[in-house]
DNA sequence: GCCGTTTTCGGCCCGACTGTTTTCAGTCG
């Protein structure tokens, strides 16, 4: 049983849970459980295996047992005795938008509503606003939240999200008074993909902000407007949150709404054996009552006794207890970049030149670029044959005379057959300064076959990168089936080794995952 | 159900907004 079916079924507890109406907290506690399975590098099964279960963070003597369960029989009685309480397919409610545990529950006992669309039906048929505490309002709102349901857009990558935000951004900066207006949330904490936007900003007149924000003409539904807080979706079925709060609070706000809730809540949990409480107002020192501002979030963390934790960390993991003992680790910055070894340019499916590739790298404090173009065998990408390799390698030559502070290495991304094969003969390989191998077609291959075509590929002396090797699209495409223990194991971490005068690169290792369409 | 700078028991993050209510329950982030 793998890591993400553990996690389904202790959600899916979680969920069950909550419709029964149990102790909320018994209820955290398995959704955290479901939370930390999730983020683990390891395998259950083997920390099964070696007695480390306790290890998780959230597991303890009850929920491990459980996990054990499930490993040794694929099956969790107590799982099984609490699904049969309930209707199949009713944690299906839990999913649409302002329909909660408590709702759904009326619902079935009611109407013997179980599934969506049996929903959907009876809010048309107006049963639903009959019911005690529901009303027009709450019933037509829940038929638009099951509309947007159905044509909810995935979480979109991080690289279409920006633009997004700049545009808002701009268009409100004109409103007096408001400062500091800036995205949160996961896009600033820089995951792959968001599945909305959190804005936030200070002013001393938020209704004035708020009014503009629901207005921007690229809102297509105001969904909160308050005074502080407002959600909007804008065309393109996106939701925008934006959060104002007065200026000399910025710190904790931004410490707030930056998340996760994760980490949110363990900071929290941490401060109140403090007797601080936080919020996104401040620190209160609960001795004294009193409310501490903080108009920067280094100063919010000092005051709780902890290194500045940047928003990348702010997952909810060990990062407290490390900023605790002042160990987190030091981030890669642009800076620390010094090179790129996965460039496509217009000789294959890319769209600048070498030349502009060059100049941009200069600009960005680049050192080396290696040029990787498609080979032969990615006939939709223009892949390069022998002859048209040679010229471009006359090209990389000639502009590696022209810029003397700047290494252009020739090279290529050599396509996998589906059998792991290579596209080029060795001789065209051994001649190029770097070459990186990718799979790109036969992606349906089940596991050990995938497995077997990577490993025959990069067996090959000439391969020196293996380039996106999950093979996935951010938000369209999942990754490929394939046993990476067993290419790290096999030939350990590949490396490229290689020594230009006077560079002093003997150890350079590369991987594009691909911000919003990286291309392939 | 988990967990400990005060605890092996008694806590468990915190606040905003909405709709249906005459004071708050439910949901969300």
């Amino acid at each position: 049983m793998n890591n993400k079916e553990i996690v389904k079924v202790f959600q899916d507890i979680a969920d069950l849970l909550e419709l029964k109406g149990e102790n909320p907290f018994k209820i955290r506690a398995y959704q955290r459980a479901a939370f930390s399975i999730e983020h683990l590098s390891e395998e259950v099964e083997q920390l099964v295996s070696e007695n480390r279960l306790r290890e998780i963070p959230g597991i303890g003597e009850a929920i491990g047992k459980k996990i054990s369960e499930l490993v040794a029989t694929h099956r969790l009685r107590y799982y099984d005795e609490l699904k049969s309480e309930f209707p199949k397919g009713i944690s299906a409610l839990l999913n649409i938008p302002n329909v909660g545990p408590k709702t759904a529950m009326l619902l079935t006992r009611e109407l013997n509503i179980e599934t969506v669309d049996d929903l959907e039906r009876a809010i048309k048929s107006g049963k639903v606003a009959m019911l005690p505490r529901m009303g027009d309002k709450t019933s037509d709102n829940i038929l638009r939240s099951i509309r947007m349901l159905k044509d909810k857009t995935n979480r979109i990558p991080i690289g279409q999200a920006l633009p997004i935000v700049d545009n808002i951004i701009k268009r409100l900066q004109g409103v007096t008074g408001l400062r500091n207006l800036m995205p949160a949330g996961s896009l600033r904490r820089f995951m792959e993909t968001v599945g909305d936007i959190d804005l936030l900003g200070t002013a001393d007149n938020t209704e004035r902000v708020m009014e503009a924000f629901i207005s921007l003409p690229q809102v297509k539904q105001v969904l909160v407007a308050g005074t502080t807080k407002s959600s909007v979706i804008l065309a393109g079925d996106f939701q925008v949150d934006l959060r104002i709060v007065e200026h000399d609070a910025f710190g904790s706000l931004l410490q707030h709404f930056t998340g996760s809730k994760q980490h949110n809540i363990n900071l929290r949990e941490r401060s109140l054996r403090q007797d601080l409480s936080l919020s996104e107002y401040g620190i209160t020192d609960l001795k004294t009552g009193v409310l501490e501002k903080y108009a920067t979030e280094e100063s919010f963390y000092r005051r709780l006794g902890l290194q500045f934790i940047p928003p990348e960390l702010r997952e909810g993991g060990d990062e407290i207890q490390k900023a605790q003992v002042n160990s987190l680790p030091k981030l890669v910055e642009p800076s620390d970049i010094k090179g790129d070894l996965h460039i496509h340019t217009g000789w294959s499916d890319g769209h600048a030149s070498i030349e502009e590739m060059v100049e941009e790298a200069r600009r960005m404090g680049y050192q080396y670029i290696a040029i990787t173009d498609h080979s032969v065998g990615r006939g939709i990408a223009r892949g390069l044959d022998a002859e048209r390799l040679q010229k471009q390698k006359n090209e990389i030559c000639d502009l590696n005379k022209r810029y003397n502070n700047m290494h252009i290495l020739a090279g290529i991304e050599v396509d996998i057959r589906a059998d792991g094969s290579l596209d080029y003969p060795d001789e065209l390989l051994s001649e190029l300064d770097i070459v990186c191998a990718a799979v790109h077609s036969g992606l349906n291959q089940n596991r050990n076959q995938m497995t077997e075509r990577v490993l025959k590929a990069i067996a090959n002396p000439n391969i020196n990168i293996l380039a996106h090797p999950t093979c996935r699209q951010l938000s369209g495409r999942d990754p490929i089936e394939l046993d990476m223990e067993a290419v790290f194991h096999t030939h350990g971490y590949v490396t490229f080794q290689y020594r230009p005068q006077g560079m002093g690169m003997d150890h350079l290792g590369a991987e594009k995952g691909g911000l919003g369409g990286f291309p392939e």
